[in-house]
DNA sequence: TATAATACCCGC
DNA sequence: GCGGGTATTATA
């Protein structure tokens, strides 16, 4: 035992996402699902740290973001930076590869009730375990992106292994399951990264893969 | 200027 | 044809 305890369990009941198309500033709806028992979770953290936007004060918008308890002034003493590289202050556990995927035989890790559970769009009882519904995932993305101040850019390198331009087609225009063939992988960890907690994103921000590229 | 969206192109 | 990268352009 390395002392890093690399077992999380992304435990959450996954909160009601509300398919609401704000054309600008989506907000949650009011979704104080009593999953506060954890103190960082999803949307029970108020996205006031920016993560290493040097300016950028968010100022409005998070009205729900007040924790039920009363305690709003939380700042995360985290240093959210993903955009230093230096720092190697605790070890992140090495997850966070990048290709070498292990292409297992589809994951039916059934931690979580995969979005879009109403409903098979294939209905023919295609194959595919954890269907994920492209669109609401692409969507709790980029509201994430958004919420925290993450660029596309280093959201895509760093958590997909993808281009920036790649993650903005794949936002703008997700394509269905059913007709995702291969792409299916990058909105797996899209979806998987909406699974994990804050600190737990954040390691992913900063991290690159490993000794991949020592850039940065 | 920084970030996002689009266009065009290439590899599998 | 799909998925993705780079370059370009658009926007805040």
């Amino acid at each position: 035992m390395s002392g890093t305890y690399t077992t999380l369990t992304p435990l959450q009941p996954l909160p009601p996402i509300s398919t609401h198309h704000h054309h600008h500033h989506q907000r949650l709806s009011g979704n104080v699902s009593g999953s506060f028992t954890l103190m960082r979770d999803e949307r029970t953290l108020p996205a006031m740290n920016n993560i290493y936007s040097p300016y950028h004060k968010d100022m409005s918008g998070m009205g729900q973001s007040l924790s039920p308890l009363g305690n709003i002034h939380n700042a995360q003493p985290t240093l959210h930076n993903y955009g230093a590289h230096g720092h190697d202050k605790m070890h992140l556990n090495g997850m966070h590869g990048c290709h070498p995927q292990s292409h297992g035989p589809v994951l039916a890790s059934n931690r979580d009730r995969p979005p879009s559970s109403s409903g098979a769009p294939g209905s023919g009882g295609s194959g595919q375990l954890e269907e994920i519904n492209t669109k609401e995932v692409a969507q709790r993305i980029t509201a994430e992106l958004k919420r925290y101040s993450i660029p596309q850019a280093i959201f895509a390198q760093r958590v997909l292994c993808r281009s920036q331009g790649t993650l903005s087609d794949l936002l703008r225009n997700p394509k269905p399951w059913s007709k995702l063939k291969s792409g299916r992988e990058t909105f797996r960890r899209m979806w998987k990264w909406l699974q994990e907690p804050e600190f737990q994103r954040m390691s992913a921000l900063r991290l690159a893969g490993k000794t991949r590229y020592l850039l940065f």
